[in-house]
DNA sequence: TTCTGGATGATAGTAATACTATCATCAAAA
DNA sequence: TTTTGATGATAGTATTACTATCATCCAGAA
């Protein structure tokens, strides 16, 4: 056994042993060395492969491990995709954490929400094993399919979007700290996340429904999204 | 063989023989008596059973046919998804044109592109064999599965996302029309396309993500999303 | 009327996927 | 030293997503 914790954890709640976390995995990852490299090499081929492609045999083979033994992980490639995303959502609510604690002023603490929302994010240091941009590419690319099932209630039901509409609601609040009479915060919010990733995905392949294409389209991207968001809620 | 032309056809472009159209599927299945009950049945598994679930296989069981005479006509599921999307945007666009021809203001155009754009289509007389109800269900449910695989930019080049394409287009063009000074025309309906379902599927399935919940869920979604639109290029 | 082509029906088969079961091994904690 | 827990290795199942083949059948041309 390591003595690495699980990112979940590590991220949003690191001293609570939070029940819920455990419904993304039979066995937590981030406690063996073979754990650990199936979440890291299961990045790797998500982004190389896509959803689709992707299986457990071909991460076990890339492993020189057993196919069974990434089952006692996981007990679907579903599944992995979706610890992977609450992973991402729960680090994205870290960072963004980051960036507005302190801040006074609910204008600028949003407009520094917005950009860490609709950011593309890189690799980074303090995640040892787990290659950030892939893991963005990854989101980007294969998010909306963790939620597009019929398993979605008894998923949420069972806590699995937690990191995500916990993200939004923290956002949604500095919206209606500026405007308490804004109807639809929430619903701002999460439209923005998601058409930050949809925007990203159409301009890499559908170029034609998006202008975020240009010079700098990372900060055109966020340009478009942030104006949306302060004319809203004027 | 029946009189009936494709649906495509008969939306975009009656009169006009798009050799595009052909792409998505092997046969027209608007040609035929069974080729009608594919595209009619498959609509109403795909609502029942959602994409994952839904098979050929269960397809032909149910129209009590084999599963070679569905291939027959689309080569995948994928396929047959692809052509009931790219149907869905016909429809929605000629229904758009319908409501905005001979309207002199272009805000007020834009206004009705975008209660076009947003509103769930219910059930037409004017389409036999199609359940409008359902498709856009499957529509909601299952429509960024179309562009989110691996096969996006060849079926791009194949011209299948040309009506989605050209429908942002074309409501673009009345906002540009308003200000012609906005950098993100197609951006911002394309996003108010994929919100618009976006939405309502967390309304129906992660209700904490939007506001779009309460008495006239229809109503707060299209007032919602235009407000956010005339807001953006005022 | 016969012939013929195009659509369908029926059956079979393949490679791959998404798992599950079982048992032996092996290292470390108790 | 025993035992626990993780892994390796092998095998097997049901289902999926197709493809191949051939017989039949009906409508229209000759």
């Amino acid at each position: 056994m390591s003595e690495r914790s699980s990112p979940l954890r590590a991220v949003s709640a690191p001293a609570v042993q939070a029940p819920v976390e455990d419904k993304f995995y039979l066995r937590d990852p981030m406690s063996t060395a073979l754990g650990v490299r199936i979440v890291e090499h299961g990045i790797l081929m998500l982004d190389e492969l896509g959803y689709e492609e992707f299986t457990f045999r071909k991460l076990a083979e890339r492993l020189s491990t057993a196919e069974p033994s990434i089952y006692r992980y996981f007990s679907s490639k579903h599944r992995l995709l979706l610890y992977l995303t609450a992973w991402y959502w729960s680090w994205v609510e870290y960072r963004l954490l980051l960036v507005t604690v302190n801040v006074a002023a609910p204008a600028e603490r949003l407009r520094r929400a917005l950009r860490e929302l609709t950011r593309p994010i890189t690799d980074d240091i303090s995640t040892a094993n787990i290659d950030e941009a892939a893991l963005y590419r990854v989101v980007v690319a294969e998010s909306p399919k963790v939620y597009l099932t019929r398993e979605v209630d008894a998923q949420n039901r069972d806590g699995l979007f937690r990191s995500y509409k916990r993200l939004c609601k923290t956002v949604a609040a500095i919206v209606s700290e500026i405007n308490p009479a804004y109807p639809f915060p929430v619903a701002l919010v999460s439209l923005v996340a998601e058409s930050s990733h949809t925007q990203r995905y159409f301009a890499a392949h559908l170029p034609s429904l998006t202008e975020v294409n240009g010079a700098d389209p990372d900060g055109a991207l966020t340009e478009f999204l942030t104006a949306l968001v302060f004319n809203a809620i004027a």
